[in-house]
DNA sequence: CGAAATGTGAGTATGTTGTTTATATTTTCG
DNA sequence: CGAAAATATAAACAACATACTCACATTTCG
């Protein structure tokens, strides 16, 4: 018998090969994040992506099977460039005021462009159907940049992945909440937020 | 001329009078509740909303005109539910643990029925048609109770706004990512977010 | 040139879904 | 009781949305 493949999931129909085509799909990942931004998976359609993009729908159909391979795409993309931010930030030892300023301003440099992806990804957008593992791996890898923060500043080694995890997800609502409200990019809510981070990371009392 | 009063944007069809009706009324909104929180906006239809209630789909129509009024009282009551908590925990002079240890209780306590109910609302559904005013009030008012905290246990009295918005968004943001998780009552995470926001009103330094 | 790559967009097929309506059952109350 | 009012039912529909195809046009490249 000869070895069996599982089906590899085709994520594209067809390879770009020449630099046209390479910009094309680039445009459709690029519109498809805006659309998605913009009007939630509720309003991500196909050919609203292609239009967006200043692409026919044929084209779009050309290099993505179909949705939710081109969420896939969207998706994997955001979660590569987030990451690539956190583990900027993230490494060294530099001091805990310092990593703070560095994790906001990198947070929010990465939400800037397209402000609620992120958490349309996390919340609407179905989970993925083949990729679970992709997802998963992304999510740990996330979360192991700020357990590592919180072992390097917090003396107490117990409840670290819990810490790390309120953390995150602090900073994400904080995040969220600020790009719902456009003012992602008011000064205040930087410093606030560093200094959110610096207090809770710093506590002396543990629970 | 008689007195032309503006249509008032009836709520419901008919005025539910008997005993029987009421509790279909509440099943509709209850099972709207659920469908919204489990399946997100985009899985919210007034059929499966029936069918969720144990009613037949001409029953809905009955007492809600449209899809949206439905989603206005599903709003309305969730809304006035997390507030009365909110209310109960940021009232008294009692001492900032003992007024987070109350506030996180409540707001875990408010989630644990339908644990993304909150977001789904605040973020998937459409904005209120008509009655933006009760939105914005209730935002308002939300916010205020933290304000009111933020003044009584923090020294400084600047940013108090922002310092409010912050810790706001940052308490729904640690909720909203453990009821993703269905991890709302696991006690670490409950401590951890007292003393989260413990630490941060209580921070020395202001930025 | 000619073949391969790429792009087009009208069209289709398939479903979804909000809403109506005609009819059936239950409750109220004189 | 019995008639009218209130309430419940669910089949059916009309309108729309939208993922995806296909036959053909245009561009690139060797």
């Amino acid at each position: 018998m000869s070895t069996r493949i599982a089906k590899p999931r085709m994520r594209m129909r067809k390879v770009p090969r020449q630099a046209r085509s390479r910009a094309t799909v680039e445009a459709i990942i690029e519109a498809g994040a805006h659309v998605l931004s913009e009007l939630g998976w509720a309003g991500f359609t196909t050919n609203k992506v292609a239009e967006a993009a200043g692409v026919s729908i044929g084209s779009l159909y050309q290099y993505f099977p179909d949705k939710l391979s081109l969420l896939e795409a969207i998706r994997r993309r955001h979660f590569d460039q987030v990451l690539s931010v956190i583990a900027e930030s993230a490494e060294g030892g530099k001091p805990l005021r310092r990593f703070a300023q560095e994790l906001v301003r990198g947070m929010i440099e990465a939400h800037s462009i397209h402000p609620t992806l992120h958490q349309v990804l996390l919340d609407e957008a179905p989970g993925d159907r083949g990729s679970r593992a992709a997802h998963a791996s992304f999510q740990a890898r996330y979360l192991e940049h700020y357990t590592a923060a919180v072992a390097q500043y917090r003396r107490r080694r117990k409840d670290v992945e819990t810490i790390a995890r309120v953390l995150s997800s602090a900073v994400e609502g904080v995040i969220h909440n600020a790009a719902r409200r456009d003012m992602l990019d008011a000064p205040e809510l930087r410093k606030q937020l560093v200094e959110l981070i610096c207090a809770y990371l710093s506590a002396t009392r543990t629970g």
